[in-house]
RNA sequence: GCCGGAGUAGCUCAGCUGGUAGAGCGCCUGUCUUGUAAACAGGGGGUCAGGGGUUCGAGUCCCCUCUCCGGCUCCA
């Protein structure tokens, strides 16, 4: 008997029955057999979709399949660093008698394995080189990776005999997810060396490809995701199939480094950060300047879409929190203080505010769609060890909107929301991807109502002709939502932006207003925001653009140099014309030699350097250097694409007209 | 909040097994009057995160607190 395989090309390969995965790339040659690390078998006919398997399995007869080598990419790649999460294991385990092993996934990026180490022992990055000694030696030993199906009792026996009590937890939870009709028939192991791990696979052939590794970090994370249970220790690494890529993914994370926006805060005086107030930002005057550039370009927009903004308070009774429900879940994080005896707390969002000004006036449906925009300040008792730069903050401003409408004009608002959201992106040059996050368990209100809102955001997104993913059970305990993230220039994904649907706080709150029929009503309210929080954003434009903002966004966007003391008037005189023209200006009057003028201007990333000396004063011109970002989007810049661009004298006027023209 | 690590001048960091705190850059002053990424010289600057302890003596060892960093959990 023979069985048939179909090979990515199509071909038909015959193999004899009981033929593996490494039969068939030798079948197919003998550099592929000593390329294969495992083989992907797909049976359409069966219903059984892609599975990477380990390349002694035999094949089933009509399966397609596909060999996998180190050229094979992701699934390459997170099937060596799943064998090195096993090396690792096995070196932990030499290392450290005593130890308890759990898991260890491949991730993006590398692997991680978690373990128990015994009491009184603790592992710290100190001790990576001796581990990463004991995992070279099993790489080096080329040991092959040994499955063994066996009877789960036989597996949960073995592994309570050895104390590894995650193990037998495991397989105990493998069993009671399995049906009563179709019980657990076996659980696999994975052998290497002396090392043997429950462990579903696949794995290559031996540990000899796991050559190009590195172990990262040491972190603590929650058996099984759980903060109620055992802390384990958990040890990050990566691995390529070679040195050179490894060493060109820890100069990706160097780089990264360089762009963090704490660093780069800094560098530039933009914010700093104090003792006094954690997870606060102190925000320096070129700092408050990208801030309120923002501010403002989010007031016109508002303006432009009908948005009156408005200001409510920063310290509210409680009583205000147990009608929006806060109180209840939300209490723990916020900042909350007595009165004379009454019991208050600092807003850590704004609709509740913003539902005591609507309901402070009768309202027409005629008044309907109304929208208040607040460039809030909030604050959230975040837990401290959530904070991150201004990723993560407790004290924040939000370009905060909420519109309240009829049930009628839903639709249309939030596909108003999504084209304002997208014309505020179009400023910065980031992929936005969008994501439905519809009803969750916990929830309040009627199926009916929650049908409702999921279909009008459906349909408004399907209006705007927008692409997005579902994201299921992760809306608010109030309403679905629509959010908007952003992938940055590292490939790193964040959440800006958001609109909510909210049938409920309008109710909470008694809002009210008179429909045409002469009946009250209780409108519904949107809740949006655009950038999410100023400092959030602030943190990612910079890490987005490395800290070269646009020039619209520069906190200084051209700075004078003049040649000497000589030249200090006519610099003076380039500045006030500039600044004039809204051109953000300064003049660098030091008395320090050209070069050191530029460098430092280089350094904080200022678009445009302006020298003056001699022959500009004569003609009334500046000469312009300029950073090269901002230079490929001026027109008639000779900018060659790398390096500074730097034209000869043209007269200020110009310039002026070029600059206002590109802001 | 939890686990681990760290905190020395404004910044980046050095300071061996305990013996009266150092560099570079920045800053200040003076000289230089500068043409596209760092002129030269001199000077000031630290309760070694804070508090307690051990010791003849603590930046260094121990304990507590705070903050930061890397993760985990969380982010309604």
């Amino acid at each position: 008997m023979a069985i048939h395989v179909t090979l990515p090309d199509g071909n038909q390969l015959e193999l004899p029955e009981g033929a593996t995965g490494a039969d068939a790339a030798a079948a197919i040659g003998p550099g592929l057999a000593r390329a294969a690390l495992a083989i992907e078998v797909s049976h359409p006919e069966a219903g059984e979709g892609p599975e990477v398997r380990d390349l002694a399995r035999p094949l089933p007869d009509g399966a397609h399949v596909s060999i996998l080598t180190s050229r094979s990419g992701e699934a390459a790649l997170a099937l060596i660093r799943h064998d090195a999460a096993h090396v690792l294991a096995a070196a932990v385990m030499e290392l450290y008698p005593g130890v308890k092993i759990s898991i260890g996934p491949a991730i993006e990026d590398g692997f991680y394995y978690d373990f128990e180490f015994p009491a009184g022992t603790s592992i710290s990055e100190a001790e990576f080189p001796a581990i990463e000694e004991r995992m070279r030696a099993h790489v080096k030993a080329a040991e092959t990776f040994e499955r063994e199906d066996v009877a789960p009792a036989q597996a949960r026996e073995r592994f309570l005999a050895e104390g590894q009590d995650y193990k037998v937890e495991l397989i105990d939870d493998l069993v009671a997810a399995a049906s009563a009709e179709d019980p657990l028939q076996t659980v696999s192991l994975y052998t290497n060396g002396p090392f043997t791990d429950l462990c579903r696979g696949p794995h290559a052939p031996s540990t000899s490809t796991v050559s190009a590794f590195k172990l990262r970090s040491v972190a603590g994370a929650y058996w099984r995701g759980d903060s109620d249970r055992t802390m384990l220790t958990r040890i990050y690494g990566t691995a390529f199939f070679s040195k050179s890529d490894l060493a060109e993914h820890l100069e990706r994370i160097e780089q990264a480094k360089e762009r963090d926006h704490r660093k780069l805060g800094r560098e530039l005086g933009l914010f700093t950060f104090s003792d006094v107030s954690p997870g606060a930002a102190f925000w320096l005057p070129a700092g408050t300047g990208v801030f309120n550039a923002l501010v403002a370009m989010s007031r016109r927009m508002g303006a432009e879409r009908g948005y009156s903004e408005v200001k409510t308070p920063q310290i509210f009774d409680a009583e205000l929190w147990r009608t929006s429900g806060h109180w209840g879940k939300y209490r723990e994080n916020m900042f909350t203080l007595t009165v004379e005896e009454r019991e208050m707390a600092v807003k850590p969002m704004n609709c509740p505010g913003h539902c005591q000004l609507f309901a402070s006036t009768r309202h027409s449906y005629r008044d309907l769609p109304l929208r208040y925009s607040e460039p809030g300040l909030l604050h959230r008792n975040e837990p401290s060890g959530v904070l991150h730069g201004l990723l993560r903050v407790r004290h924040f401003a939000q370009d905060d909107g909420h519109i309240f409408c009829t049930e009628e004009q839903v639709q249309d608002e939030v596909r108003g929301c999504l084209e304002m959201a997208f014309a505020t992106y179009a400023m910065f040059d980031f992929d936005v991807r969008l994501e439905l996050s519809t009803r969750p368990e916990q929830r309040i209100g009627d199926d009916e109502l929650w049908d409702r809102a999921e279909r009008k955001l459906t349909e408004a997104l399907a209006e705007a002709g927008l692409e997005y993913d579902l994201n299921p059970g992760d809306g608010a305990f109030y309403g679905p939502k629509i959010d908007m993230h952003m992938t940055d220039s590292l490939g790193r994904s964040w959440q800006l932006g958001t609109v909510q649907l909210d049938y409920q706080m309008p109710a909470r709150f008694g809002l009210q207003y008179t429909g045409a029929d002469n009946h009250e009503h209780t409108p519904v309210m949107i809740h949006r925001a655009m950038f999410g929080s100023y400092e959030r954003f602030i943190g990612i434009l910079l890490e987005h653009y490395g800290g070269e903002l646009p020039l619209w966004l520069a906190p200084v966007q051209a700075i004078v140099l003049p040649v000497s003391d000589r030249f200090a008037g006519y610099a003076q005189t380039v500045c006030e014309q500039l600044s004039d023209g809204s051109v953000r200006t300064e003049v660098d009057a030091r008395s320090e030699s050209v070069g050191r003028k530029i460098r430092d201007a280089e350094l904080r990333k200022i678009p445009y350097m302006l020298v003056v000396g001699e022959r500009e004063q004569a003609e009334n011109a500046v000469s312009v250097r300029a950073r090269p970002a901002v230079a490929a989007e001026r027109e008639g810049a000779s900018g060659n694409g790398s390096g500074p661009a730097q034209d000869g004298a043209i007269p200020l006027a110009e310039f002026i007209r070029d600059v206002r023209g590109q802001l």
